[in-house]
DNA sequence: TACATTTGACCGGA
DNA sequence: TCCGGTCAAATGTA
């Protein structure tokens, strides 16, 4: 209960932060140097009030204030280590047989990505895979390493997408809340789309190409987490932290994973609720005109970080 | 030995 | 009742 009290209350102070760092950046809008975008801002303290609320919520359906005195402490909800309500459809089990509370995810909150790796910059944990209706591909759930020591209650789901570009529909959940914004590791992320005793990794080459995508939502990422660091080639090298080739620079990664002609990364990063409301729903499901040589990475950087 | 992944079972929203 | 999301025991790996 207390611990639950202490998690709204450090969400709250941190929405309230967002928006103290929001009044400013608006108040000297113009001496803006772009370390910290608009957007940034208010999807931390979106977040916030989102994880705010979801407390509150628990709080008033009795959650937080009737721990039950069945041995079942120890297990959890998903997201929050609220104990699980007892329905009284079945009889009380046991420790062994009773599970915590499974609510279905909301959208709202949610964080879409599409790329060619899962790879972020964060230290995932997978907790689940499973095969969705109408998808060649089965869908694996991802839970922040540091959710027990730090409680993080950050998580993402991966999808390789159904068309033949070997990407992935990558949907975020949360916020990180631990303290450091994990490195590249060394040791790739391996997904097992296909049958389940061939495994697809991700080849080295591939890997650095997708260190360069994934800049962006790093940057993003990065703001929840207290990184500071302000330009691009900052956190190519910052965010590297010595796993990978430091003081490599975009151009020179670009042109040599992907040759002189090719400029286009495939990314995109947005809200799932902006996808909804204001643009067409094919804007990061349709992504062949990603293919177009024409698409320059820059414009990808500007719009992202813009 | 500790930690990560796999996978079948369980839970609950739609 | 279906199906997406999660749990946790079994298994794998460093």
């Amino acid at each position: 209960m207390e611990k639950n009290k202490k998690s709204l209350n450090e969400t709250l102070v941190s929405g309230r932060d967002s928006a103290k760092k929001l009044q400013d950046l608006l108040r000297r809008r113009v001496f803006n140097d772009g370390s910290v975008s608009v957007d940034d801002l208010v999807m931390e303290i979106l977040g916030s009030f989102s994880d705010g609320l979801l407390l509150l919520s628990s709080c008033e359906s009795g959650e937080l204030s009737s721990v039950p005195a069945s041995p079942h402490v120890g297990l959890t909800c998903a997201d929050d280590k609220i104990p699980a309500v007892n329905t009284g459809k079945k009889p009380a089990p046991t420790v062994k047989e009773r599970r915590g509370c499974y609510k279905r995810r909301r959208t709202i909150d949610s964080r879409v990505k599409t790329s060619v790796t899962i790879e972020d910059g964060y230290a995932w944990r997978k907790y689940g895979q499973k095969m969705i209706l109408n998808s060649n591909f089965p869908r694996c759930y991802f839970r922040c390493t540091h959710k027990h020591d730090h409680g993080c209650k950050a998580l993402k789901q991966v999808q390789k997408l159904e068309d033949e570009s070997n990407m992935y529909h990558i949907t975020y959940f949360g916020h990180h809340t631990c303290p450091t914004l994990n490195t590249f590791s060394s040791s790739g992320v391996v997904l097992d789309f296909n049958a389940s005793k061939s495994h697809h990794s991700f080849s080295n080459s591939l890997s650095t190409i997708t260190n360069i995508q994934v800049q962006s939502s790093i940057k993003q990422e990065a703001d929840d987490s207290m990184t500071q660091s302000t330009d691009v080639s900052d956190n190519v090298s910052s965010g590297n932290d010595g796993h990978s080739p430091p003081g490599l620079e975009w151009n020179e990664m670009l042109h040599d994973h992907l040759g002189p002609g090719h400029q286009g990364a495939p990314f995109m990063w947005f809200d799932h609720e902006d996808s909804c409301a204001s643009t067409s729903p094919h804007d990061y499901l349709d992504m062949g005109f990603l293919n177009n040589d024409e698409f320059s990475s820059e414009f990808l950087f500007d719009e992202v970080l813009s």
